[in-house]
DNA sequence: TTTTAATGTGGAATCGATTCCACATAGCTT
DNA sequence: AAGCTATGTGGAATCGATTCCACATTAAAA
């Protein structure tokens, strides 16, 4: 591999010169400049990023933890972080703990290794041992979809989105509200979303009957096991027998429980009406076209991004933004 | 940030020393390793990974470069990578070139300049301009979805899945199949795919009707549209006036005509079979739940990442492997 | 007891860039 | 003519690791 070093020789300068051209710094006379240019093409020397790391003590890598990449949800966040960060000649490193939660804290001590300039989780949990690690790091660090203290982050607001999709559900007439939801050691989707809906029933003094809210895992077989076991649950509190109205914390989750219903032969929406979270692409096509949630994850991604490089621009480490995005609710006809 | 040489001084031993409890190699006695271990352990000491890629030439990076992450098929190939890389201790460095094709080549520069180990490329052309690229790149590069001459490929039986496929559809009694395709510069979905459809129908004797094969892009509405526009076709060379059943090249385009038939109050299957390829989760789901053709993209991911590290350890760079995958029909009750 | 081998440690070069200085030359001001 | 400033170039240190080699010491073999 050719170096600065033949460069130099080849174009008889010294490597400071060479180096000046690379970065167009310093002065440099027209003769130099072109002959070291040819050089430079004749060889097609490419110069070692990794080596001016050492020297500029900048690697212009962003370490990106995730839990998984195959949702749409990961894959948008990743493509809008891509976005904000190729402009300022960075590169993503990607660190998938494929939802093996214990990976994470290896994977910041693996990006520490690589010296990232800076690193973006995308957060399914807020464990105790987690914060600690990514405060002991002292790398910058922004935290998507999930906020702790002392840590950046950019959120969703799964509290009043869930309020909103839940006032819209009442509006509507209906006050039998199934709810399918997950862990909420999940603070963001397990327990904010489900908080939004309870809040939002009891502003409307509704009673919630305690069985139709189910929790299940995050993929659509457990939206239909769980939709089952919901309309197993015959009406001992509520003076109907079954829900009029289903409410899912994603939209594969959804998805199970529509399919759950459709195989029962309840009509949706004019049996029972149903909304998701979060906006996949599949949504629009379903039939009916399912009512959801759009958490704007690559704008998220985006927003990330520039928080991160807001903060290893300042001279401090101390403060800690806290962004929280808007959403949109998106009414389909499963509503 | 903490250096070896900080460590070597306070535990009053030599760097080399140092580097030697670190990489477990050479004579260390039980004493000196404990007082380092112990420095170490205090201080929270991480090694610099770029500072000894420096030395060492190896920086256990692999590139991918990628046309989009937001299909199925890119993150689950992603994850296969991800999975058998690293259990060597390799990270990936994401290159998204969000459907630019220019950038493609710019990545490649950009990849030798981060100088990684070996790039996996998932390919969506093979343009000269690319193919030569590659060539004088002189990095281990596996190609994954295209193969072209002289570069190391994993594929998928494109051409004999859409045989098969084709068959069983004439199995079922269909003559009058529609296909909907995409441009045939991609040359194994565009190009294979349909192929291997017209030499099947072809085999059977079974005319084709030209104004029934059309192109699409690759999303949804592309289907739906390339689908009206089929039906709008009336058959003057057939003696149908419509197919009775369509081949879609993804899943996508696929679900895209499905909804335009459903629309038109066209029933699936009896109408009209329908059938896609990729697998996707939601291919499962649909009503009715969707023919395709599954191509274990996970397992392209880890095949090509075995295939580059064969590369990598090889002293030679002569001799190009072609891995050619496996598909498997997925029969549903669309078809 | 002398050789030889195994064990243990450090000095210094090295990887490929950047950057601080020192130094040289040329053209302008006073 | 002397002093400045702008321009142009290179030497050498540096970043943080690894590794070759030299050199001790100790233990085992002859």
């Amino acid at each position: 591999m050719v170096t600065i070093k033949n460069i130099a020789e080849m174009a008889k300068v010294s490597r400071t010169t060479v180096s000046r051209v690379l970065n167009n710094s310093g002065y440099v006379s027209e003769d130099v400049r072109k002959r070291v240019e040819k050089v430079i093409e004749e060889t097609g020397y490419i110069p070692s990023h990794y080596a001016k790391s050492l020297r500029t003590k900048k690697t212009k890598i962003v370490g990106v933890i995730l839990p998984t990449i195959q949702t749409e949800t990961s894959s948008r966040i990743v493509t809008g972080i891509g976005k904000e960060i190729s402009q300022h000649g960075y590169e993503i490193l990607l660190a998938n703990t494929n939802l093996n939660q214990e990976k994470e804290i290896e994977y910041l001590e693996l990006l520490k290794e690589r010296r990232v300039d800076g690193i973006i989780l995308i957060a399914t949990n807020t464990e105790p041992a987690l914060v600690e690690k990514i405060k002991e790091m002292n790398i910058p660090l922004v935290m998507i979809g999930q906020e702790a203290n002392g840590i950046m982050s950019v959120t969703f607001d799964d509290y009043h989105a869930a309020r909103e999709l839940t006032r819209t559900f009442i509006k509507k007439g209906h006050e039998d509200i199934a709810f399918i939801g997950v862990d909420e050691t999940d603070r963001a989707v397990g327990y904010r979303r489900k908080k939004g809906f309870l809040d939002e029933m009891a502003a409307h003094e509704i009673n919630v009957n305690e069985e139709w809210i189910q929790k299940a895992i995050f993929d659509i077989d457990s939206g239909y096991d769980t939709m089952e076991k919901i309309l197993s649950k015959t009406g001992a509190i509520s003076k109907r027998s079954a829900p009029t109205a289903v409410i899912a914390v994603t939209d594969r989750l959804a998805i199970g429980a529509i399919n759950y219903m459709k195989k029962q032969g309840i009509r949706i929406p004019e049996d029972v009406a149903i909304a998701g979270f979060g906006a996949s692409e599949i949504t629009r096509y379903l039939d009916p076209p399912l009512t959801t949630v759009d958490y704007h994850n690559e704008k998220a991604g985006e927003e990330a991004a520039r928080q991160l490089f807001n903060r290893m621009q300042a001279q401090t480490q101390e403060g800690t933004e806290k962004v929280v995005l808007n959403y949109r609710l998106v009414l389909r006809k499963s509503l």
